[in-house]
DNA sequence: CGACATGTTGAACCTCATCAACCGACGTGG
DNA sequence: CCACGTCGGTTGATGAGGTTCAACATGTCG
């Protein structure tokens, strides 16, 4: 993206902060923004008529939020941290997307890129164990502290990391019960693939057993 | 899409049929081709190294087949029944997708569909039980029956329409096995939800009572 | 007709959800 | 300052929904 387009970008931003656990749309009301994830992680949900919640994807700094072409999102978004997010009016923002083409295509790409994850965790969801969901969770954590952080600031195939989520929203995210995800955290800690210091900081010894828990091979990226 | 664009899209293109059970696309080797599907189902299907595997989607006429701006699919497709498909070698269609601005946008939004899909699914195949997945499944094919059939021809609210999968694939797509497929289509059979005349062909006589056995208010479209 | 694929049905087992009790941390009001 | 409720999390006992294994039925094709 070049100087023009940051310029008119900032030019139309606006800045917001928003509190763990409060709504940011709705799938019941029409949305008039885009947003870019500046800090803080969103959780995108879906729920069945009785109260059935599945989390459908999850967005981090610096992800993107909102839905080309169309006002009705199908689902909800919510701060899942404190969140920091700098909006922008969908007016302005489809204008500059029609001036710069080169704009939607990364639109286009980063949609291709969340209908892969999607996909990825259907596979999850339908036909992994409780075990290798909770490790496959951890290890795509585990990566993303990994690339966050720059280069590596530890043991080369070790990780630590804080978790973005409550056990509530993991069980939400992997369709088990925060009974269970809790069950199999504590197998893992026993196991010595992962370390608790506090319920929210895990340490990975070996990126590789995560890895094998999570049901892929440890090959891949 | 005006008729220049279909003239030039008609002269890179190249038909072909497909045989059920054949692959078209692996996750392994690259992909040098788009498609357009004439007639039949291709199941797009994703696999642990252990062999369990999950279908991601599918695609029916008119869908469209293949990743822009990679040559990576991260999945495999293969033809669920005899397939017709309109196929474009990757270099001339991305040329084409270049000059028509249209072609592009048309392109990103059915990757938005498929991303709501894959979403949907998502709710699907992590909170739905058995019986509401295999009756989402049928409400889904029947729906898909009625648009493809154009004006109703048969009494409203009721549909008639042959299943396009085996046991086993509807079994890879809902996260079940088949033996639990089988039961809980005896099950809507016996409950008079469905019919079924032979193994594919489902009679559905009142639309809204499978919707609520699929667990999705009767409502929506 | 036999062989093979597809689908159904039954019985036993297992994973995970459910229900319930408990713990520690935190904040609030008396 | 402490009792209290609340929230997030852990752990245990029990049971149900689906898987697994196995037998059987049906249909199709050479």
């Amino acid at each position: 993206m070049d100087d023009v387009q940051v310029k008119k970008l900032e030019q139309i931003a606006h800045r917001k902060k928003i509190r763990a656990g409060q709504p940011i749309i709705s799938d019941e009301e029409p949305v008039d923004f885009f947003a870019n994830v500046i800090s803080g992680a969103i959780k995108l949900t879906k729920t069945l008529p009785d109260g059935r919640q599945q989390i459908v994807g999850l967005l981090f700094a610096p992800d993107f939020l909102g839905r080309a072409y169309s006002k009705n999102n199908p689902y909800s978004a919510e701060a899942a941290t404190d969140v920091e997010i700098c909006t922008f009016p969908s007016v302005a923002f489809e204008r500059l997307v029609g001036e710069y083409p080169g704009l939607q295509r990364r639109l286009f790409q980063h949609t291709l890129d969340e209908l892969d994850a999607a996909r990825d965790w259907m596979l999850l969801l339908g036909r992994k164990k409780a075990e290798e969901k909770v490790a496959s969770f951890l290890y795509m954590q585990a990566r993303r502290s990994l690339l966050t952080a720059g280069v590596h600031k530890g043991t080369p195939g070790a990780a630590a990391f804080e978790l973005p989520l409550t056990r509530s929203d993991i069980a939400d995210y992997l369709s088990l019960t925060i009974e269970t995800v809790s069950r199999q955290l504590t197998r893992l800690k026993t196991s010595n693939v992962i370390r608790l210091n506090t319920n929210r900081l895990i340490m990975v010894p070996d990126l590789n057993r995560l890895a094998q828990a999570a049901g892929q091979e440890s090959g891949r990226i």
